[in-house]
DNA sequence: ATGTCC
C-alpha cells in the first residue's frame, strides 16, 4: 500500500445534533486522523464506543476496520406490519405476550437445542476456522434476540398518508432488534485482535482502530465474515418473526429491515470507498429504513435523501444519554412502571438498565436529522419484550 | 453486544 499518505492527514467530517458527548466527538476526532479515512460523519444519537463511537461513520480507502463495524455484527432491526387489525390487539393482549414469550428467546448465550432451519445454514461456513468454529453456535442461536438494548414488541403503526403501499391508517406491527449474537461477537473480536497484532505502530488511542488492508488475506476474510454475519442476521430476524406471527397465526402485509452495524463498499465521487455505519442508519435517496425509540418512546419509518455529507447515513435511534450503571442507580422499579402507565405500554421483562429515560429525546434526534431522512411513518410501542435483569430472558417467577 | 481469556 504505497500510496497512501505517510504524513497524518485530517478527513473531515460533520456533527448532526446538538449536546453530543465530547468522549464521542474526541473519538470520531481520532478516527479521522487514521492514514486510511477519507471522511466522517456523526449522528445525533451518538456516543462513547469501542474505536469508533456508536453513531459513528466512517468513510475509509481500502481497508476494513472491525471496531468500526462494532462488536454485534449486522446487528439489525425488522418491522412486519400484520394482517390483524390493531382494535383485536388492544381488545385482548395475552395471546401477543405468549406469542413473544414462545416466539424467540432473549439473554446472553440463549439458544435452541432443537434448531431452527433456515438456508443461511447451507452456506459456506468453512472459509476460515474461525467461522467454521462458530457455525454449530449460530445454527443453535437462530431466533434469539439476545440482551442489552434489542427487543421485540407490537406496537401501533400510524400512516398519516398513503406509503409502502399502505392505505393512510392504523397497524399493528412487530418490530425486533438483534444482531448476529455470539457468533458474531466472537468474530469480531477474533478479527479486532489480529487488526491490533498488525498495526503495532498505532498509538494506545488509535489502537481499537487498527484496519485491516481488503488486498489482504486477513482482510477478505473479515469482508466475507461479516457478509455472511449480515446475511445471518437476516435470517435470525426472519425466524423470529416467523415464529411469533406463526404463534398468532398472522401474516405480514409488508416488511422493512435494515443493518445499521456494517460496512458497505460505496460510490464516493470517482473513488470507491469502505463506507462504516456502527449505529448508523442506512439513508442513501429513497431507501426505508426503521429508527426505532426506546421501549416506551416512538421509532419511525424513515426514508433516505442520500446527503453525501453524511455519507448516505442517520441515527440508529434516540441514543444513550447516560451509561446503564448510571441509569440503574438513578431510576426505580416504580420510576419505570409510572412512565410505561403514562405511554400506555405494557412491558413483558427488562432491566432498569433500559428504561427510557436514560434515552435521549427520539423526537429532538429526529427534528436534528431533516436533511438525512423524511418521516414516513410513526411506530407507538405497546407491548415490549426485552432480556431479564440478569441477562436471562425466561420468567424465573409466576408473574 | 457477548458468556465464562488478562
Amino acid at each position: 500500500m504505497g500510496k497512501r499518505p505517510r504524513i497524518q492527514q485530517f478527513a473531515p467530517y460533520e456533527i448532526w445534533g446538538r449536546e453530543i458527548e465530547a468522549d464521542a466527538i474526541r473519538q470520531m476526532d481520532n478516527a479521522c486522523t487514521l492514514p486510511i479515512s477519507i471522511q466522517g460523519a456523526l449522528m445525533p444519537d451518538a456516543h462513547m464506543g469501542y474505536g469508533l463511537p456508536i453513531g459513528g461513520v466512517l468513510a475509509v480507502k481500502d481497508a476494513v476496520i472491525p471496531y468500526a463495524v462494532g462488536v454485534d455484527i449486522a446487528c439489525r432491526v425488522k418491522m412486519s406490519v400484520l394482517d390483524l387489525a390493531f382494535d383485536r390487539f388492544e381488545a385482548l393482549q395475552e395471546p401477543f405476550r405468549a406469542a413473544l414469550e414462545q416466539g424467540t428467546r432473549f439473554g446472553m448465550g440463549e439458544s435452541f437445542k432443537r434448531p431452527h432451519n433456515h438456508r443461511v445454514m447451507d452456506e459456506d461456513w468453512t472459509f476460515c476456522p474461525t467461522v467454521k468454529g462458530l457455525k454449530d453456535k449460530a445454527w443453535q442461536q437462530l431466533g434469539t434476540s439476545g440482551s442489552g438494548n434489542h427487543f421485540a414488541e407490537f406496537g401501533l403503526l400510524t400512516l398519516s398518508a398513503a406509503e409502502m403501499g399502505l392505505e393512510p391508517g392504523n397497524y399493528l406491527a412487530l418490530l425486533t432488534h438483534s444482531g448476529s449474537r455470539g457468533a458474531g461477537a466472537a468474530i469480531a473480536k477474533h478479527y479486532s485482535t489480529l487488526a491490533r497484532r498488525l498495526h503495532p505502530e498505532l498509538p494506545k488511542h488509535l489502537s481499537d482502530l487498527a484496519w485491516l488492508d481488503l488486498d489482504r488475506s486477513e482482510g477478505l476474510e473479515y469482508w466475507k465474515a461479516m457478509e455472511l454475519m449480515g446475511r445471518y442476521s437476516s435470517a435470525n430476524h426472519d425466524i423470529i418473526h416467523q415464529s411469533v406471527l406463526s404463534h398468532l397465526g398472522a401474516v405480514s402485509v409488508l416488511t422493512l429491515e435494515n443493518h445499521h452495524n456494517f460496512a458497505w463498499k460505496m460510490q464516493c465521487g470517482d473513488e470507491e470507498v469502505i463506507v462504516h455505519r456502527k449505529g448508523a442508519t442506512p439513508a442513501d435517496r429513497g431507501v426505508l429504513g426503521v429508527i426505532p425509540g426506546s421501549m416506551a418512546t416512538p421509532g419511525f419509518v424513515v426514508r433516505g435523501l442520500g446527503n453525501t455529507r453524511a455519507l448516505n447515513s442517520a441515527a440508529h435511534g434516540a441514543g444513550r444519554k447516560m451509561s446503564r450503571n448510571a441509569a440503574i442507580k438513578q431510576f426505580s422499579r416504580k420510576d419505570l412502571n409510572r412512565f410505561l402507565e403514562k405511554k400506555g405500554v405494557t412491558l413483558v421483562s427488562a432491566g432498569l438498565d433500559e428504561v427510557p429515560m436514560a434515552y435521549k429525546d427520539i423526537l429532538d434526534i429526529m427534528a436534528q436529522q431533516k436533511d438525512l431522512v423524511e418521516t414516513i411513518a410513526r411506530f407507538d410501542p405497546k407491548l415490549v419484550k426485552m432480556a431479564e435483569p440478569d441477562g436471562k430472558g425466561r420468567r424465573k417467577q409466576k408473574r
